[in-house]
DNA sequence: AAAAATCGTTGATAAATATCAATTAATTAT
DNA sequence: ATAATTAATTGATATTTATCAACGATTTTT
C-alpha cells in the first residue's frame, strides 16, 4: 500500500463523475486539495465492514469488489467497480461505519476523500446532495434487483445473469472473456463455488461456454439471457 | 377508496417524522396545504409497482405492507409499516416509478404529497435533504441485512427472525401474539407456503410457538434469537 | 344459511442445492 | 526451478426445499 499525495490534478478524473458536476469551482478545489491518492494490490483491503468510515473513495485505476461478510465466512458479491466511481456506502448520515468490505481485485489506485469534507458540501451545494440521493437511489433499486435475482431464481439462471453482468458491465473492454475466481461467482450468485463450477460445466457442455483455465469466454448470449430470465 | 381534503391539520401527525423537522414553518404549512387524505380498505393496493411515481404518502393510521412483485405471480415482502411512516421509494429522483407495491393489510390512512412539492422542499431545505439521505441509507443497511438473512440462512433461522422482526417491530402494541397469513411469512422469507407452515408445526411442537388459528403467539423469544442467529 | 372462495394443514414425492472427500491444475514463494 | 500453497474439478452422498395433491377449516359472498 503505497500513498502519494496529489500526483496529478484530478480535473480529469472528477469530470467523468457525474455526481461532482454539480461542484462549484471553489469547492472543486478543496477536493482536489485534501484528497489522497493510494495504491493497492490484488487482495488487499482498502475498506473493512464494521470499521469506522472516515472516507470515502474514488477508484481510478483498476478494480475493485465489493461485498458483505455475512454469516459462517460467506460472503456475499455486490458489485465489482472499475474508474472512475465513487465508492461510499449507507454509514453515510447514519451510523458512520462501513457495512461492506472493499478489496482490490486487481491494482488499483484510489484517492480518498475524508467524511467531514464531503459532509460540508452536502451542507454547502443542494445540487450535490441531491445527486447524491439520486445515486443512493440508483443503488437501492440494484438491491432489489438483486434480492429477486437470489431468492427467485434457481442456480442456472443466476450463473446466467452473473455472466451477463461480469461481461458486459466488468470485463467490457476485453473480447469477451471473463477472468473469474469461481469462488467470486459463487460469492455474486450466492450459491457454493462447487455448484457454480457444475453449471459452467453445463454451459460448457452445452457450448454456451468456453472455459479456459482462469477465464470465461461467452459463445451464446443470447441463451444466456434467455437462461437468465427463463430458467 | 375514500377521499376527504384535510380532515384536521397534520402537525400531530408530520412532529413524530424526525425527516419532516427540518422543514420551516412555511414550508410544514404547505405540506399540510397540498396534503391529501385517503383510506384503504385491507387489500386495497396503495402504490403499485412499475407505475409512476407521482407521490409519497405518510401512513396516518393502520398497517401496509411493501413488498417486491418478482417471478412467477411470487412476491418479497420487504417490510411492514406502522404510524407513523413516510412511505417513498427508490425511484424518487431516478425513474420516477414506484419500485415496490404498497399494499394495506389493516384498514388504513395515508396522506398524499406530491413529488414535485417534496422536490421544492428538497432543493430549498439542505437539512431536509440530509435527513432523506439519512433515511435512504438507513433502509440501505436494512436491504443489506436481507440479503444476508435470505441467502445465507436456512428456513429455520429465516422463520425465527421474521417471527421476531414481527413481534417486536410490526405487531408491538399486542400482548405478543402476531396475527399473520402464512403467505405473507412465506413471503418474508422467501421460501413456499407449505414450508412456512411446517417450520411454524416444529416450533410448535417444541413449544417455542403456541398457534391459535391465525395468530401465533411467542413463548420462547430466547430460544427463536438463538435460532435466528444459530440455525 | 348455503354456496363459493380463500386459507391452513398434511403427506408423499421430486427437485434443487450443499457438503465432504479426493484429485488435479495453477499460482506463488523459496 | 522446486516446493508450498491456493484454486479448480469431480464424484458420491446427504440435506434442504419445493411441488403436487388432497382435505379440512375459515371467511366471504350471495
Amino acid at each position: 500500500m503505497e500513498e502519494k499525495k496529489n500526483p496529478k490534478h484530478c480535473g480529469a478524473c472528477l469530470t467523468k463523475l457525474p455526481i461532482f458536476k454539480s461542484l462549484s469551482e471553489e469547492q472543486f478545489d478543496l477536493v482536489n486539495q485534501i484528497r489522497c491518492r493510494v495504491k493497492f494490490r490484488p487482495g488487499e483491503v482498502i475498506f473493512k465492514q464494521g470499521t469506522a468510515m472516515t472516507h470515502i473513495i474514488v477508484v481510478n485505476e483498476g478494480l475493485v469488489k465489493i461485498y458483505l461478510e455475512g454469516i459462517n465466512n460467506r460472503n456475499l458479491l455486490l458489485r465489482f467497480a472499475r474508474p472512475v466511481t465513487i465508492i461510499g456506502g449507507p454509514g453515510f448520515f447514519t451510523d458512520f461505519r462501513n457495512h461492506v468490505t472493499t478489496m482490490a481485485v486487481e491494482e488499483t489506485s484510489a484517492c480518498f476523500i475524508d467524511i467531514n469534507t464531503l459532509s460540508e458540501l452536502i451542507k454547502v451545494n443542494k445540487d450535490f446532495s441531491a445527486d447524491l440521493l439520486k445515486w443512493v437511489n440508483t443503488h437501492t433499486i440494484n438491491n432489489y434487483r438483486k434480492l429477486i435475482e437470489l431468492t427467485q431464481k434457481g442456480m442456472h439462471g443466476r450463473i446466467a445473469g452473473a455472466l451477463l453482468y461480469l461481461s458486459e458491465e466488468v470485463f467490457n473492454e476485453r473480447n469477451g472473456d471473463i477472468p473469474i475466481k469461481r469462488q467470486d461467482l459463487a460469492d455474486l450468485t450466492a450459491m457454493s463455488k462447487e455448484s457454480a463450477i457444475r453449471i459452467l460445466k453445463e454451459f460448457k457442455d452445452e457450448h454456451i461456454i468456453t472455459v479456459e483455465g482462469n477465464t470465461i469466454i461467452i459463445n451464446n448470449k443470447q441463451k444466456l439471457a434467455q437462461i437468465s430470465t427463463t430458467g
